[in-house]
DNA sequence: ATTACTATAGCTCGAGTAG
DNA sequence: TCTACTCGAGCTATAGTAA
């Protein structure tokens, strides 16, 4: 998009994309001026000189079929299209986000260590985050407004999935997590699907005891960084 | 990028895509107009008069320091972003390929039984495929340049890996799988990493033996469809 | 219904320049 | 240096129309 490289103008990769979206990437489709100029917010009029002008640059072919058009991506055009597209993925997933949270902790219900010392949890963890939490969670209440509105935002991006299971006729929910870092520990932070908290809580969960070995007792105020992974909203 | 539900033009949406990397997504980045320009490849002045309209639009915020030019993201421009990634990476894994071949039939030099006979591949490709391939391959020639062609592209794209492994001091070759249909039988076309043969064969394999169902024999013409997962070029 | 030409209107960009 | 104004040039979309 950009024109890093010599890449194609905006409103050429536009209309290349919109070709694609009409199936014109490896095989011919029947594309009017009238439908692509619909698609882009242009007449039709100015859609069928955008199309001669791709073909003048070499990006596609056209052929008249009878009173239609066939048209197809040149290799070259479907190079355009898939550079600027993983240029545009690389530059998502490279993007990186640093959220500093503040508030005070809090003794939870114990529900915490019982669900976190879970076997499968623990294995589950384990598998997905490379180490094995310690059986707890440290609850984190934000008092302030800004701090529960990043958590929102933190929660619409994406993370890492961990699925649920049954065992034994008790259900233990989804999760997402993200990672973080408290003072210089490595903490992770849960997005429990269904959770007894309301959104002004972070529960974190790391491989140390954190109450012990940072000296936390309720009410404390603690800082903590969480990185997301990408712009990339969440799947699913 | 196309203006299908009020989505902002290609214009705007380059240059909110150039802020993205420019790390004004989530937080305050210091743009000059100077600098978008640069990457834009528009001048100073244009640039600070898009900035100026994006501002405008509320898609992000303009704040000056000093000399400098403080930009961050609105949730709005954010959203905008989000929304024409979202849309451009679901019509990109959308887009499959269906890719038509013609060619004849030729004899190999019985490799293929012996390989894809092999206890272990056979292993993995009813992983793989969710069929026990019959033990052999059938060797397509392809003619035209066309199809060729074709292979190539189709080479690129991503399909279903198998992993190579060693046996008896022996290796045998990793390769990607695509489905595809040879007249009612579903076929897969394999990409063997080490091949014997040049660009122009195409190896099939199938559930069925193809020659005894079909009453194939050398020098018969065969076309057959190719369904690709998508226009992403394969990873790795 | 199509495509696509010509001519005009309108918009965006860039040069010059001020703060 | 930086931002951002004005104004003119050039480009692009549109309207009208032909095929």
């Amino acid at each position: 998009m950009s024109p890093r490289r010599g890449a194609p103008d905006p409103k050429t990769m536009s209309t290349l994309l919109e070709l694609v979206r009409m199936g014109a990437a490896y095989s011919s489709a029947d594309v009017s001026s009238g439908s692509l100029g619909r698609a882009l917010g242009l007449t039709q009029q100015a859609a069928s000189h955008r199309l001669i002008e791709l073909e003048g640059a070499g990006l596609i072919s056209r052929i008249h079929s009878g009173r239609s058009l066939k048209v197809r991506m040149t290799p070259r055009g479907l190079g355009e299209v898939r550079s600027f597209y993983g240029e545009l993925t690389e530059a998502f997933e490279k993007t990186r986000v640093r959220l500093v949270f503040s508030g005070s902790v809090f003794s939870g219900m114990g529900k915490g260590k019982y669900y976190v010392g879970h076997p499968e949890y623990q294995r589950r963890f384990t598998e997905a985050l490379g180490y094995r939490p310690y059986p707890g969670t440290l609850n984190v209440k934000l008092e302030e407004d800004r701090y529960v509105e990043q958590l929102r935002t933190l929660r619409s991006l994406g993370g890492i999935r961990v699925e649920g299971f049954k065992r034994g006729g008790e259900e233990f929910s989804a999760l997402t997590c993200f990672d973080g870092r408290l003072s210089d520990e490595r903490v992770t932070l849960l997005f429990i699907d269904i959770t007894h908290y309301n959104e002004s809580v972070a529960e974190l969960i790391s491989a140390a005891y954190l109450r012990g070995k940072l000296g936390l007792k309720d009410g404390d105020r603690v800082t903590f960084t969480i990185d997301a992974a990408s712009l990339v909203p969440a799947k699913g």
